[in-house]
Formats: C-alpha cells, structure tokens, sequence
DNA sequence: ACTGGAGGCTAACGATCGTTCGGAAGGAGA
DNA sequence: TCTCCTTCCGAACGATCGTTAGCCTCCAGT
C-alpha cells in the first residue's frame, strides 16, 4: 500500500471518528488530503472500503493486544494484562478505536457479517479468561462470569468517550483490575 | 403537543438509534408516518429539531431515575438503585437511551453545549454516591472514588448496546452491584 | 528516448438531501 | 353557515452527495 493510500486510511480514521461515518463526505476526505475528491478515486473504489479498512484494523488491533496475554499463569494477572491490552489500543489508536467501536455499524452486506463475526470471537476471548479463573478456582466459585466479562469489558469498550491520548492507560487498567477483584466494600461495613 | 407531533417523535427516536442521524434520512421519517416528507414541517422547523427534542428526553429520564434514589440510607443501597434506574431506563426506552448516549453529538451550537452540560451534571450526581460512601466510610477508605464511578457508569452507559427489551433489568443491576461491591476473588487466591 | 503507471485535475453525472410553498381537505367552535 | 386551525399533498427549490470520465503531469524502469 503506497504511503499516499495509508495517509487517506488515517484519514479517514480521524474524520470518521470525529464526525462519523454519514457525516464524512467525500469532500472532507479530500481536503484532508489537499486534493479533490475526485482523485481520491485513484485509491479507492468506494467510500465505504474506508470504513471497511479502519474497522479491520481495529480489530486487528485488539485481537493483537488480546495475543500477547500468556495462556498460563495466574488468571487475575492475564486479566489485568488483557485490560492493559484493550485500553492500550484505545489510547494509541484512538481514532481507529472509535470506529471500530461506533461506526461499524454503517457497513453493509458480507463486511457487516464478517466484523460482527470478529467481535464476537473477540468477546468470546474475552470471557474466556473469567470462565477459567472461575473453574480453576482463582475467581469465586459463584461468580457469574458472562456478568463479569460484560461490566469489564462494556467499562473498556466505553474508554474511546473519556480516554483523553497521552495519559497512563496501563494505571488505569490496573485500578479497574483491582476494583473487580477486590471491590469496594469499606470494613465498617456489615 | 397533539398526538401527532409525539408520533413522529417516537419514530425519530427508532431511526435515529437504528441507523443513526446523518444516516435517518426526513423521507424515512415520513415514510415512518406514512405521510409525504414535506408534511412534516407542519410538525417541526428541521430535522435537528427532532434530535434535540429525543436528546433531551433521554436526559429528562435519566435525571429522574436519579431523582428517585433516595438521599439518605446506606450508600451501597443507594448506589444499586442509581444503577437500576439507569439500566431501567435503559431497557424501557431502548431508543431513547441509544440516542442519548450515541447521537446526541450531532447536535450543534447551543443545543450540544446545554446537551453537554446536563450530561456532565448527571455524571456528576452518579460521581457524588461513590465520594459519599468513601468519606462515609461505608466504601474502602483508600477508594478511587473517580475510578468507581467511571467503571459503573461506563458499564451502564454501554448497556444499549447488548441490553435487550424485555429483560429483568434490576437483576443485571444487582449483579453489577455485587460485583463492583465484593469483587470477584476466589478463596484459594492469595 | 520511450513507456507505463501513479497521482491529480476539471467537469459533470444522476441521485438524494433538507426545506419551502401554495393549495386543499376536514373537523371544531362560533 | 362561516371561519379557523391542523394536517397533508404535490411539486419544486438549491445544495450536496458519491462516483465517473477524460485528460494531464511527473517520474522510475527499460
């Protein structure tokens, strides 16, 4: 991919994010770029490849973050590391996120399918990690763990809204890590 | 306002959550109604009309639910109503919520910055449970307060997208409470 | 020196956008 | 019966949408 192609690809991840999908034109894109539109056509065959790209990528990326969390080990710890992973991608990649995230939604046909097809999976990895802190005992034995995937994962599917770039995504992880391990209940509490 | 005018309101409500502003379309709102588009500026002076006017109902509701927490009381009760209330909102105006959360940032001018404002006043009163329960020592003294709040109203805020209508929403409140209370810790952990 | 491809230009296409306008049907109130 | 108000129609407005077309320039490879 030229390096022409790749500066369109951001972007549109940036004007995407910012306005989002329907409320980019083709024009805006352009002028990003410092071109007409019309010769944006020499890169792509249609608007809504664009969207397809900045939505792989970001699932790509958080599917890579989900990669480097060991198999083994301690299970509180690759939960923390795969929260570290996620808030990482979305303070990195901030604009890819936020469409990953948000405007998905606007694509069309077997693109649409495949990426709710790849969400899923990424979910599915996701919980995998608090059903098997359950099971091996790590996690309490009556925990509901689709419940627990669900308030962490929607805590950092959330990030893209408030995470601002540049600060500390890892101590941020690891403070939600320990409110979900250990909760908030003060001792002079029945 | 005649039954008319609250008609289409509702429907902008479902296309707009369905496939968002800029992607909702004052033919579909017509079609919606059965009626020709231009007909509809009987009802409204412009689409963005209708935008504001759902946007602020989300607010209004989600305040109430607030508004019906009680002042008094264990905070860890109070902090479960909060997010029954939320999710309540949630799960009965699906469209509503989904708007609030998700397409108010169409909104442009003075309507976005009142928009705004009154989102960060609720987020502020979820905020205050969490400070409250700290300083009333009924939460760990050493809480990050901020944390909290951010973990649970991220939770909740994503909730329209996985909640479906019809589910018992005070239960999934119940069980966020008890996670975000006890945590998640097994026994035989260290 | 010649060629081919990459990248950009201008102009225009048909479609659709949100909005306006004059007129008309129909019921409610006087 | 007359009038007003609500609601809608049908047609049109200018603007903007995504996309296509033909042409030009520049540069790397042969």
């Amino acid at each position: 991919m030229s390096a022409r192609r790749s500066e369109l690809t951001r972007a549109a991840a940036r004007l995407f994010a910012e306005k989002g999908y329907h409320g980019t034109s083709v024009g805006d894109l352009a002028q990003a770029l410092g071109v007409q539109k019309g010769s944006l056509y020499a890169h792509i065959q249609s608007k809504a490849d664009l969207l397809w790209e900045v939505a792989s990528e970001g699932a790509a990326a958080f599917h890579a973050a989900l990669d480097s969390v060991p198999d083994e080990g301690p299970v509180i710890d690759r939960i923390r590391a795969a929260l570290r992973g996620h808030l990482r991608v979305v303070g990195e990649q901030l604009d890819v996120a936020t469409v990953f995230v948000r405007e998905w939604r606007y694509l069309e046909g077997e693109r649409r399918d495949a990426f709710v097809a790849e969400r899923r999976r990424y979910e599915e990895r996701f919980r995998a990690l608090y059903r098997e802190g359950r099971e091996l005992g790590e996690l309490r034995a009556d925990l509901d763990d689709a419940t627990a995937a669900l308030l962490a994962l929607s805590a950092v599917n959330w990030a893209y809204a408030w995470l601002r770039p540049g600060v500390d995504t890892d101590a941020i992880a690891d403070r939600f890590t320990a409110l979900l391990v250990d909760g908030m209940r003060g001792y002079n509490t029945p």
